[in-house]
DNA sequence: ATTAATGTTCAGAA
DNA sequence: TTTCTGAACATTAA
């Protein structure tokens, strides 16, 4: 999404913003939000990044758009797929060949919120967002390990932890280091952390390049509206009962936390318990 | 027709 | 303190 829409927005002067009037329900945002944005008028967009699953919209005043796009909330630069489920338009000053910036969420629970600098390091600093996921050195993983005994599939989706990865990512990252999701993240061995710290860096590089999975309920888009193509090299998520593409073992669908993880049960398998 | 599922996060309870 | 549960929402598949 950011490397989408960093050319057409960075540099460019706000003109308004505007919350779409056709929308089925009002788009969460920060009390005042409304009444901030009037003070937005006229500032510069300095820069876009990322933060973890969020997006940041650097104004030249120091204060930032965070945008959250949870499960089906786009940022798109044009050809959104219906104008029913437009939440939200940043409209620039005029630029030859360059439009405005629309925030596109089918099922409404994304957010888009305006901070001050001190909002910011609230509510993107180490207390609230971990370590991005693709920075965590092989010392992090493993005190993030020992950290918690929760399943590792489960850990894995702790943002506070560490933050980036999403539930499709965590089964694909699982099964590239071969470790069972039901495993406690604290008994892993070191060998197995650095395995999976290695995983981790791997699968979202892959995923990044590939610009992200659209699923089968084809919501995912980048900044054009062109879908991602790292579905089409998804392991194991999705694809319970089919045959592992390492193993040839049959991929199993379990649930953990309220939410869906695909593994091999062959290759990906618990340690033996040893009596003691 | 219901029910369960969906790339998420958070408050509040256990 | 850490972990678990359910709710926010819209849409589709079983």
């Amino acid at each position: 999404m950011v490397r989408g829409i960093r050319p057409h927005v960075e540099g460019r002067i706000l003109r308004r913003l505007e919350s779409c009037p056709n929308t089925c329900r009002p788009l969460a945002m920060t009390p005042r939000l409304e009444l901030q944005v009037e003070q937005s008028r006229g500032k510069q967009v300095i820069g876009i990044k990322r933060r973890a699953k969020r997006i940041v919209l650097q104004l030249d005043d120091g204060c930032a758009f965070v945008i959250e796009p949870r499960m089906t909330g786009l940022l798109l630069l044009a050809d959104p797929p219906d104008r029913e489920h437009l939440r939200l338009v940043w409209r620039f000053e005029p630029a030859a060949g360059q439009g405005d910036l629309w925030f596109w969420d089918r099922r409404g629970l994304g957010t888009v919120s305006l901070f001050s600098p001190a909002q910011l390091e609230r509510n993107l600093g180490p207390g609230k967002l971990g370590t991005d996921a693709l920075e965590m050195s092989t010392e992090m993983w493993l005190s993030f390990c020992r950290s918690t005994s929760r399943a590792i599939k489960v850990a894995l989706l702790d943002q506070v932890k560490v933050a980036g990865i999403g539930n499709l990512y965590a089964s694909e990252i699982l099964h590239v280091c071969g470790i069972d999701p039901r495993r406690r993240a604290s008994g892993l061995t070191r060998r197995e952390i650095q395995g999976l710290g290695e995983a981790t860096r791997m699968v979202l590089l892959e995923a990044i390049q590939y610009e992200g999975s659209t699923l089968s309920d084809g919501t995912y888009r980048n900044a054009l509206n062109r879908a991602g193509g790292y579905q089409n090299q998804h392991r194991v998520y999705d694809r319970a009962g089919e045959s592992c593409p390492r193993c040839g073992g049959i991929i199993r669908r379990i649930v953990q936390a309220q939410r869906a993880t695909f593994f091999c049960d062959q290759c990906q398998r618990r340690p033996h318990r040893r009596k003691s």
